[in-house]
DNA sequence: CTCCTGCCTGCCGTTACGTGAGAGTCAACT
DNA sequence: AGTTGACTCTCACGTAACGGCAGGCAGGAG
């Protein structure tokens, strides 16, 4: 079977130019030529792009790829558990970048201020030596900081407004039904854990029930959530995710 | 707080090179200079900074990121659900290619043959269009494919003979307890589905108990490998299947 | 006063192609 | 047989996002 440079590009999804590219650098060059001077590329050729495109999306230098697939000593279930290593790492990664959305759309919710630090750590490149006094000094918590950030993350005034009433009159709930002993698994504080979910949905963004609970956690692993919340009534960051747990299994 | 090209550099793992070329193409320039001439970021420059690395990372052009963050009519908590998305939707596609990898490895392993569609499916691109007749036609079942397909995905002789003769084995003694009527679920046929993915484990990659459980499924779902399978001795798909769910979930 | 480090502005190099230009090719339809 | 339209070829220059170097100030430490 011999296919075009056309058909080849069609069903691999990349451009004719792309694959003229590639012939040109010798990383897929066909394997014949018609008399014409037309490319002719047969199945092994496909395999070999499959390959190729595979190590591409993984963000692969053409040059690297061309090594690593024409290397004689490596076996092809080799090149697969790389692969899936590479992918890993990569969702890996993603995935804490989610977390990190996660957690800064949570900050600017609660109007909580990140650092610098922070607000690059999620690119992976915290330099330790610096995470100290180096950083308190060249950082430090100035009030021109803590202006620019509140500005940048605050809301037009109405909307505002609205969302500081409701979430204020949801906290005053929540408080009055923790005073009044009730567990945090009963029904009510569950109903108003569901009511959290959902101010965040219809306010901020889509929260899903795992995402919850993920804040859930959060409000009790990062201190500055805790004290947010233990600011409003000692024990209610662990009312509040002790609610939200049950309240995330009831409904599963 | 005002800081050097260096020191931003330092702090957001990028060089200074990136810096001036953000400064030149109007992406990101410095709130102000030195008398001497020299860049003077502030604690807002920063915040724009985090922003475009991030949208960096997401792979935006350069030029794009200056319309999206310039763009006076969009508020920063939509910048953050809009981010959040973007991930979730990259998260999902490295999802695919992770299942997609284990697919091809699994395929590998038992020396089934993937379609030049298939091998490019991965990559979101199938044409509809020509998955019927056309597909047929363009690229059939021809022997020299199977056999240059065969030939790819196979092992050093010895390690292949030493594989082949473990698989069997496992496959008679788990043949045996089928036609013995041992249930699925009972400890000896659960030991057996441990044992399968051990096998995997040390022939091929690193197969959890949830890769196995994605694995096991899709042994029904995909009539190539219930064929692999039913080959072997009929309802033995099912029953392998069955008994490698039980076992996973008495193992967590 | 010198030395070392950091910063400045050009400016050319690189990767992985995009985008025509100008010309030959192929299969189909008059 | 001729024409048309889609496809292909080979230059060859353009682009994005920087990397890297040259040549020259800036500024604090000793």
């Amino acid at each position: 079977m011999a296919y075009t440079v056309g058909q080849v590009a069609k069903v691999a999804g990349v451009t004719v130019r792309t694959l003229h590219h590639y012939d040109e650098i010798g990383l897929l060059s066909p394997s014949g030529r018609t008399s014409a001077g037309y490319r002719r590329y047969d199945d092994a050729d496909l395999q070999r792009l499959q390959l190729v495109l595979y190590y591409r999306e993984l963000g692969f230098p053409l040059e690297e790829i061309t090594a690593i697939i024409d290397d004689p000593a490596a076996d092809p279930a080799a090149h697969l558990r790389r692969q899936h290593e590479l992918l890993t790492v990569r969702l890996k990664r993603l995935q804490e970048m989610v977390t990190a959305i996660e957690f800064a759309m949570e900050a600017s919710k609660m109007n909580i201020q990140l650092t610098p630090e922070e607000r690059f750590e999620v690119f992976g490149d915290a330099d330790p030596e610096q995470h100290e006094a180096e950083a308190e000094r060249r950082w430090g918590d100035t009030d021109a900081y803590r202006e620019s950030n509140r500005r940048a993350s605050r809301y037009g005034k109405d909307d505002w407004l609205r969302i500081k009433a409701e979430n204020e009159d949801w906290g005053r709930r929540i408080v009055a039904l923790m005073a009044s002993g009730a567990p945090a698994d009963s029904p009510e504080v569950m109903d108003l854990a569901e009511e959290h979910r959902q101010i965040i949905s219809r306010w901020f963004y889509e929260c899903s029930y795992e995402m919850q609970t993920g804040l859930a956690d959060m409000y009790l692993a990062d201190e500055r959530f805790t004290a947010y919340y233990e600011n409003i009534a000692a024990g209610l960051a662990a009312y509040l995710h002790e609610a939200i747990h049950a309240n995330a299994i009831s409904r599963a």
